[in-house]
DNA sequence: TAGATTGTTAATCGATTAACAATC
DNA sequence: TAGATTGTTAATCGATTAACAATC
């Protein structure tokens, strides 16, 4: 029961342990102590039990974690009893991806609508879904009970697109292209930068084979 | 010529400064300061010095920073000088959403090849790369100079799939998969998990439009 | 010289983790 | 009671940032 807030860094392990969770549940275990989770999970055990103890999400001195217990808490603080039903902006070959991902589906996510400003794409069906057009988003956000947003477009179209949401009153956005949005505070985004990912590889790959010290090697301009 | 090492936080910004001084570069700014390329970005003053320095880039007291030296520099270290080939694992919706992105090859990494281990997509050609069987992966890594590897499989796939780039000497990793994967200590695996991330949205979704405070209301099992 | 801004020291903050009293 | 494990305190670690001497 206690009340310290929940730290990002807490928020982004709780799918961790859940995902270990479910498998843990599959196998029929009942109960789990924080060493045997965290080790299965990679964290360290007091930090699991700080988490959990954040949560609210108590155990039994001498014995260990109810491994049901776990599972439909941290299920609830996620909100995965909740269906999220996701509006994907951009029929592009991302938007199209997907539409055509399962996981998203099974994960509690569907995506109810999709949406293009290409006149051409409007009307047809990808992955099963309708394409709608951008000028038609407030409405159809509103009508199909819409809470995530995601943002699949071009680079230069994100922050209309951000406004659009907004203006939807939609507070949670994950976003596919690069440059910073600026949206209220009160709107939540996320950004998913595959470059930027590869960058960051990359980095670590050419520090590592680097020939050790020195000031680099000039390369072609 | 700070001798610190340079942590992840760093690293991960590297790119969004590198965003901002290419936008500085195209409005022919020449000169920036910490404070303003800092503001642009959205980071301390300081914390953007501190990484500069950590990386042995100079500005001039009292001056500034050059943009194109700045420019140059990052680019550097995050290897964007260089061409990083890509290989992608898994000719589904994900995989084909990937060859079709431009924005990879852009920004310095091309695809070069694309692997299943569907014999019906075998030989076939998807974003103008031709797709070829899993079990080739070890020769034409090797043969195509691929660097970086990314991994769009299903799920059960994924660590035979990571078996085969280390053993193919792989060290740089993008999974798109959800399990945790295990490879040697210098490999680097990044992971890219849409549904954890829209999971983390809907936890503040959730936690901001709670009716406050109360052990939570329990839904249905 | 006066003004500006870097590069770094020292303070602060927050997150992780070892350690252990509480207690099943 | 003896053994195990939680829940939390206190120590540690690392990253951020205010502040300022160095210096252009």
């Amino acid at each position: 029961m206690a009340d310290q807030p929940i730290s990002e860094a807490t928020v982004g392990r709780l799918p961790d342990y859940l995902r270990t969770l479910v498998e843990l549940a599959g196998d029929d275990v009942a109960g789990v102590s924080s060493k045997h989770l965290a080790t299965q999970v990679g964290v360290n055990s007091a930090t699991l039990r700080r988490d959990l103890s954040a949560l609210g999400i108590t155990g039994t001195r001498g014995v260990g974690y109810d491994v049901k217990y776990l599972l439909f808490e941290i299920s609830r603080v996620l909100g995965v009893h909740q269906e999220w039903r996701v509006a994907v902006v951009g029929a592009g070959n991302l938007g199209q991806a997907l539409v055509n991902y399962d996981g998203l589906t099974q994960r509690g996510f569907p995506i109810v609508v999709l949406f293009d400003n290409d006149e051409s794409k409007v009307g047809s069906i990808m992955g099963g879904i309708v394409v709608h057009h951008v000028d038609h988003m407030a409405e159809l956000v509103s009508e199909l009970g819409v809470n995530v947003g995601i943002i699949a477009t071009a680079a230069e179209a994100a922050q209309s697109i951000a406004d659009a949401f907004v203006e939807a009153k939609i507070v949670s956005l994950l976003d596919f292209t690069a440059g910073p949005l600026a949206v209220p505070d009160h709107v939540v985004v996320r950004r998913v930068d595959l470059a930027t990912e590869l960058q960051i590889l990359s980095f670590y790959q050419q520090r590592d084979t680097a020939v050790s010290g020195g000031t680099g090697v000039p390369l072609g301009a």
